[in-house]
DNA sequence: GTGGTCTAGACCACG
DNA sequence: GTGGTCTAGACCACG
């Protein structure tokens, strides 16, 4: 499993650790039952604090995609990956309308939209 | 007051209303203490339900855009422009990058997120 | 589940229907990801309007007590009760101030007060 | 004029010299067209700072009891008080039954919610 | 089946 | 006159 941890961005570490696992998930490299490294094995691989991969961790718990156990460890969880692409689709239009609609309102034309879209889409 | 109602949209009638008065008063076309018409007359005049036009007036004091009174009518309020306009664009950003990291985390390219920004844009 | 609609009450019905379903929740009567009776359903067992029912799961919404879901239904949502205690604690606590405020600035007595209390309680 | 300003209480001073020129308007002991101290005065008179006793007239002035010009001094408005007397109540009656509303809710008792009451008079 | 929008009225309290 | 509540439906998209 590999995962990299940029200093380059805002994102929190945690953030990127969760995004990177989720990815592994939704696209099948990690499937339901696979056993993912303990906290202390990937915060020594990571060089990064337990804490910070514990936080990690505990959201993906909570969004369903792992489920970990005292003494055990941590796995992967059987979820329906097209039930949470469409609802991640979803929430994704959901956000974009509402964006769209607030910059319309300020009056922005496309042309400063896109510009906008682009600026955060490298930050990110 | 020229308030257009569009039937090509899938926008509901009561938001096209909303959006039309905010703009109004966020343009400064509506002053603070203007009188807005009445529900009834609103309702007369774009030929729509009385309840339409109420769904409208509801939200745009529950957002604090006007005040409306039994027996009196409503007025537009008095609010801080610059203030609302920094809330919504805080908002605004807000909703465009939760928008772009998942659709970063569904591989879409900016290309994709441009032309799917295009055609919202045209729709909203 | 139990409603009551009482027409002895200048409370109006949708609120009535709000209020109860509100100390369900608090009460822990109603748990988080409980369903409650479609629209349709409350209204025929309370024999009033669709609109009627819908204006109070719009508040309860809004309020952040259920999340309703086109062709699934309602349900409660999670909520930090203790948070929703107390705020309800503070919103409350400034209402007794600024009404107290100024029953005092108009030169009411406490015993005043403490009757209009009274008779307010009887009536809410 | 006679103000009085105590330290015992948690209410601004500010508001304190607020509420008492209030008063002094509403039960006619000032009169309109009435001069009051000029802020610099009555700072004196009552050893407070002149940025205190300037909050408390911009309160009166935003809320239409007095009117200050530059130069010349500030005087008591030309008021409705029944006008005044009765948005009082209006909004004190609100302020009394929404906290009722809520007591209830929390499940508050008569004698907790008189007690409630009891306390905070003593305090503002 | 579900909720979301909308209609065309009614009756009410308040001004 | 004003807005607030309520009815008893309709039609829609979505599941």
């Amino acid at each position: 499993m590999k995962i990299v941890i940029s200093s380059n961005t805002s994102k929190p570490i945690y953030e990127q650790i969760t995004v990177q696992i989720k990815s592994m998930i939704m696209n099948g490299y990690l499937q339901a039952g696979d056993a993912i490294p303990s906290m202390r094995t990937l915060a020594k691989t990571l060089r990064v604090s337990v804490t910070t991969v514990k936080k990690s961790y505990e959201d993906l718990q909570r969004d369903g995609f792992i489920e970990t156990t005292v003494g055990r460890g941590s796995f992967v969880s059987v979820i329906n990956k097209d039930l949470v692409k469409e609802e991640q689709n979803k929430a994704m239009e959901d956000y974009i309308v509402k964006f769209i609609e607030i910059a319309k309102l300020n009056g922005e034309s496309l042309e400063d939209i896109i510009d906008l879209v682009k600026a955060i889409y490298m930050e990110v």
